[in-house]
RNA sequence: GCGGGAGUAGCUCAGUUGGUAGAGCAUCAGCCUUCCAAGCUGAGGGUCGCGGGUUCGAGCCCCGUCUCCCGCUCCA
């Protein structure tokens, strides 16, 4: 079980890892960083896709109920007024002076502007009393009770760009030359409204997109309900803290499934659904119990959904999301259809319509929304497979060795090609190796440098599942070994076997024991 | 956003009361090597996060700033 280092050291050391061995880099590293970016890197970028293209396979290709898109990250801003997110997502938020907390300032407790309001200094319990009164916003800190706060602002949680040519710093500009009694509420609201009229929004949520385009998904396609469409993308979301490396960060992969249902069938879909998806995160983890499943109570529900699950992993620092699964109702689809007059509905011939009993039913569906985040499932699936062992080395001597035991369809390099020497003309049977692999389309790694086990090290740390080593008994009667990552376990085999042997190891069902 | 800690070579770190920057590992070249890291020889690599200030002189002192980590807050 890959759970030996500490939890907090198992986290440093797979950051420490990603950078190392050309997972995963800051951003614009050479300037300084930026906050909460990270880059892919040579190696990242192939399990990042791997892992994609896992979840396509087993959402698009391994179903005929699913069709798969792929929008503009750029929408209509209207799109972000229906669903919601445009005013849900400008929360006013003050801040106290006294004990520095932040809160909403529609939430805090009302009080009479100038009545009268004491606290404690520092906000703290043993802070010398201290008497005031409330002050124009009518309101005092939730925590402490000071009425010492900072103005009001606004968090947009989406972020703000425009589209054309021309900077909306000039209209502003213009504005306030044209208005200079302006100030105030008055003045921040007039420039809002000018920055609005231009203004879009990167999304927040790929799931827009489905709802959106789901007139002509269904027609294109001839889909009955229930159906669902899919789709991977980026989403980004100002967000007030960004934490633990890729887990938290403004710019990140979401994997998103819409599956329209019959109204009223909901419930049994989004059981459904909840069962599929834990099981195919567990289905490629060493430590399927690190998963679970955790229903939302009823205050935590998003303003669009009636029932919702996440998918949680068990984190270094605790268990944290990684999957939502929410029974959206039809929110969605009506507030489309009603802000544009469309109709984002199916008609079913041979249903007969609840109210009139007679045959014909049309219908907006609901929706079962299945919504992981990719870059959560690289980090998950890093610190499952992360592992330090105690190994006894040539000698027979105890040494470690750093392992990531990632599932062979995840892992970035499916097979090293290894010579066991640099001469004798193993580099050569090892190129034959090596073609054959890119005929056959996998992802190996030819390497000659150094001694061989410490090839091999270097290829556990980067979850490398088969080593295949060339020696001279190769060149004789045309056997190499394959040397197993998790087992360190060797098997002779025919040279020309090894594309086949390295093939079926990956056409092996997920979930099924590993390899070696 | 608040509080605390940190930032020196690719990595892990050392660097005395301020006096022109070091180690191990890694990398590269060569030698040696026929199966599980740390054999031999040599080489490259650092505007000490960034920007100011104090000083004859700053990795070290002061100010600002950026980034990361921990805690709080937040997470439609």
């Amino acid at each position: 079980m890959p759970q030996n280092p500490s939890a907090e050291e198992r986290m440093s050391q797979v950051v420490s890892l990603c950078k190392r061995r050309g997972f995963i880099f800051p951003s614009s590293e050479i300037y300084g960083g930026l906050k909460s970016t990270y880059d892919y890197g040579p190696l990242g970028v192939e399990l990042k896709r791997n892992l994609c293209q896992e979840w396509w396979r087993s959402m698009v290709h391994a179903r005929d109920d699913v069709v798969g898109m792929d929008a503009a990250i750029l929408m209509h801003p209207e799109v972000w007024k229906s669903s919601g997110h445009l005013s849900g997502f400008c929360d006013p938020l003050v801040d106290c002076r006294t004990c520095k907390a932040r809160f909403r300032a529609d939430k805090a407790p009302q009080q009479p502007v100038g009545s009268p309001a004491s606290w404690r200094e520092g906000g703290k319990k043993s802070g010398a009393s201290q008497r005031g009164v409330v002050g124009p916003q009518g309101i005092l800190c939730p925590q402490c009770g000071s009425p010492d706060l900072s103005e009001e602002r606004q968090f947009n949680l989406m972020l703000r760009t425009s589209l054309g040519s021309v900077d909306p710093l000039g209209a502003l500009v213009a504005h306030v030359a044209a208005n200079p009694g302006q100030a105030g509420p008055e003045l921040r609201q007039a420039l809002d409204a000018l920055l609005r009229k231009e203004a879009v929004y990167l999304r927040p949520e790929t799931a827009q997109a489905m709802f959106v385009q789901f007139a002509n998904v269904q027609q294109s396609m001839a889909m009955k309900v229930p159906f669902g469409i899919a789709q991977i993308g980026k989403s980004f979301r100002n967000e007030i803290t960004v934490e633990h490396f890729i887990f938290r960060s403004c710019e990140f992969e979401q994997m998103e499934l819409e599956f329209f249902v019959e109204p009223g069938t909901q419930g049994e879909w989004l059981k459904y659904w909840c069962d599929q998806r834990l099981a195919w995160w567990r289905a490629y983890a060493n430590v399927p119990e690190n998963f679970r499943l955790r229903p939302h109570d009823a205050k935590e529900l998003a303003h669009y959904a009636d029932a919702c699950f996440d998918i949680e992993y068990r984190y270094p620092w605790g268990y944290g999301e990684l999957e939502g699964v929410a029974s959206r109702t039809d929110y969605d689809l009506q507030q489309h259809a009603r802000a544009t007059g469309s109709k984002l509905s199916v008609f079913d011939p041979q249903r007969l319509n609840p109210e009139t009993g007679k045959p014909g039913w049309r219908f907006t569906p609901y929706v079962i929304e299945p919504s992981a985040g990719a870059t959560r499932g690289l980090l998950v699936y890093l610190l499952d497979a992360f592992c330090e062992e105690q190994v006894a080395d040539g000698k027979g001597e105890a040494s470690s060795r750093l392992v990531l035991k990632l599932h062979p369809r995840l892992a970035p390099i499916k097979a090293a090609v290894l010579p066991l020497v640099k001469k004798d003309g193993l580099p050569e049977l090892a190129h034959k190796v090596m073609a054959d692999f890119r005929r056959a389309g996998i992802r190996v790694q030819y390497d000659e440098q150094h001694a061989v086990g410490k090839r091999y090290r270097r290829h556990d740390e980067v979850g490398t599942p088969f080593c295949l080593t060339v020696d001279g008994q190769t060149r004789t009667d045309g056997t190499l070994t394959v040397r197993y990552r998790d087992s360190m376990r060797q098997e002779r085999i025919a040279a020309d076997q090894a594309v086949a042997v390295v093939a079926r190891h990956l056409a092996a069902q997920p979930g099924t024991p590993a390899a070696g």
